[in-house]
RNA sequence: GGCGCCGUAGCCAAGUGGUAAGGCAGAGGUCUGCAAAACCUCUAUUCGUCGGUUCGAUUCCGACCGGCGCCUCCA
């Protein structure tokens, strides 16, 4: 099978097919860093990051970008309250975006443009509408006139007759020749100038709206056309509606030929988690509960298909913990294997074929869910194999591969655990030689000591393993 | 008001016009000094309700009930 894609824009799943061969452009909106991620935002940022790893599973070359938006009303407002710059406000929540990245392990972009250092391509751009008379000057503010660009709307299939009137449209502010019609550069307020938000234009001085980046950065490191552009639905309008009429306007090109847009993640009551209703939850109030990090991604990106809404729940996250758990059990239980008979050839066609429908899920609109479940129950069969000393080398090899397979989008299996201190690797032993002279009392103790402390023991044929538990209690 | 999505076992969830993947939780068993892990067995005659199309529908169509999203802060 060949990678389909829904598409927002056709509605549909189409065949995937970048403009030059084996390369795909993609770009993604990224974090506004006025404050921590919260879990939703980092459910669509890990989607992104299940795209690329399959895009470059399936042998393309990608260059991803992903924007920083470190300028908009919210920063403005925070920075002003803080008595700092914005790009003094915006650091530590930037920093903590990494970091929270890197917790999740999430693959890094190739470029992670920020807004207020690309001043000069959104001014060129705007400047470009102007002179196109698809923009217009009010008042030191710049606005993009939507009624010069008749496709608008077409991404989000909103006609925009049928608005409600007055919902949510703030009356006019400004002169605007149209309610509808959105921003590209605001006017400086002398409070600007004191946070470092303002900046010359041939238009006057101001500060770029908040849609104009994703146009103007995108074409600065990818070019007029994108294979793909993806983002949370909530995006879906205005913004990415409005980038399109931007970019479009200006260069007279096809913005983006694949929209990808990734659901909502729900509070536990089933609501959307949104940060103005003060209903979120960041990465960091997770693992401080105790969630695993590798859970916590493992539910975002594999619980369920990233168009459909999931809800974050402590019985989630533990299955998720569970089935991570699980698959690093296996990994290990095959890695020790040592084969001595001769292969399975039932064996090695079922894991042949695991390999194949596991492709499949994903290269269909990249289900990993259904993937995940196509592994799972071959798991079951190969640990039945192993039991009875089935597993030849080659099926070995192959089981390795099904793991591998799965762990290029998953990434949960080979990630390192932490090294086993000393004192437990003596507790271990002390434990060995209290079993050796039947004091299972002592023993039972040392077990329960170490448990106490997160880490399990197992005996087994092959001696006493070891692994890092949730801490009891 | 406009546009759209969802409703599958105790919980999460995939799925197809041909008779319900997987995981979690639970029960019993094998193994074990006891455990753990692993495996085996069991847990939806049924996919919100009611109609329709069809030889056959959870899957298509319609109505209804319930939940939710977007309609210029939003991943």
């Amino acid at each position: 099978m060949t990678l389909r894609l829904h598409n927002s824009l056709t509605g549909t799943k189409d065949e995937f097919q970048p403009l030059e061969n084996r390369h795909v452009r993609m770009y993604t909106c990224g974090p506004t860093v006025w404050n921590y991620a919260h879990v939703g935002n980092l459910r669509a940022f890990l989607f992104y990051d299940l795209v690329r790893r399959h895009l470059r599973v399936s042998g393309y070359r990608v260059t991803h970008v992903m924007n920083l938006t470190d300028i908009d009303d919210r920063i403005l407002d925070q920075a002003m309250h803080a008595g700092t710059t914005i790009a003094e406000f915006v650091k530590p929540y930037a920093q903590a975006f990494f970091e929270d990245m890197a917790a999740l392990r999430a693959e890094r972009a190739e470029h992670y443009p920020r807004a207020t250092e690309h001043i000069n391509e959104m001014v060129d751009m705007i400047s470009t509408l102007i002179e196109n008379e698809n923009a217009y000057i009010a008042d030191g503010d710049v606005y993009f006139r939507i009624a010069s660009f008749p496709k608008y709307g077409e991404l989000s299939h909103l006609d925009r007759a049928g608005l409600k009137a007055g919902a949510r449209v703030a009356a006019d502010k400004y002169e605007k020749e149209s309610v509808s019609d959105f921003a590209l550069w605001k006017k400086a307020q002398p409070a600007d100038e004191r946070i470092g938000a303002a900046w010359d234009a041939p238009f006057g001085r101001g500060r770029p709206g908040w849609h104009i980046e994703c146009s103007a950065m995108s074409k600065r490191y990818l070019g007029e056309t994108l294979d793909i552009h993806a983002g949370g639905v909530d995006l879906m309008f205005p913004h990415h509606e409005n980038e399109i009429a931007q970019s479009e306007a200006a260069n007279h090109a096809t913005f983006a030929r694949v929209w990808l847009h990734s659901e909502h993640l729900a509070d536990a009551t089933g609501d959307k988690m949104s940060k103005s209703a003060g209903s979120f939850t960041t990465l960091r109030h997770l693992v401080n509960a105790g969630h695993d990090p590798l859970a916590i991604r493992f539910f975002l990106i594999a619980n369920a298909h990233y168009r459909s809404r999931v809800r974050l729940s402590p019985e989630a996250l533990h299955a998720a913990a569970e089935q991570v758990r699980r698959l690093r059990e296996f990994a290990d239980r095959v890695n020790r294997t040592s084969p001595s008979g001769a292969d399975d050839g039932e064996l090695a066609r079922k894991t042949a074929d695991v390999r194949a429908a596991y492709r499949d899920a994903l290269d269909d609109d990249l289900n990993l869910p259904q993937g995940v479940g196509i592994v799972f129950e071959h798991i079951r069969e190969a640990n039945a194999a192993l039991d009875a000393g089935r597993v030849g080398p080659l099926n070995q090899a192959s089981l390795l591969a099904v793991i591998d397979d799965l762990d290029a989008h998953l990434d949960v299996v080979r990630a390192e655990e932490p090294g086993l201190a000393q004192e437990v690797e003596r507790l271990i032993a002390e434990r060995e030689g209290a079993r050796k002279t039947r004091d299972f009392a002592r023993a039972d103790r040392i077990r329960d000591e170490l448990r106490a402390r997160g880490i399990a023991l197992e005996d087994s044929k092959e001696g006493v393993r070891w692994r890092r538990i949730a801490p009891a209690g």
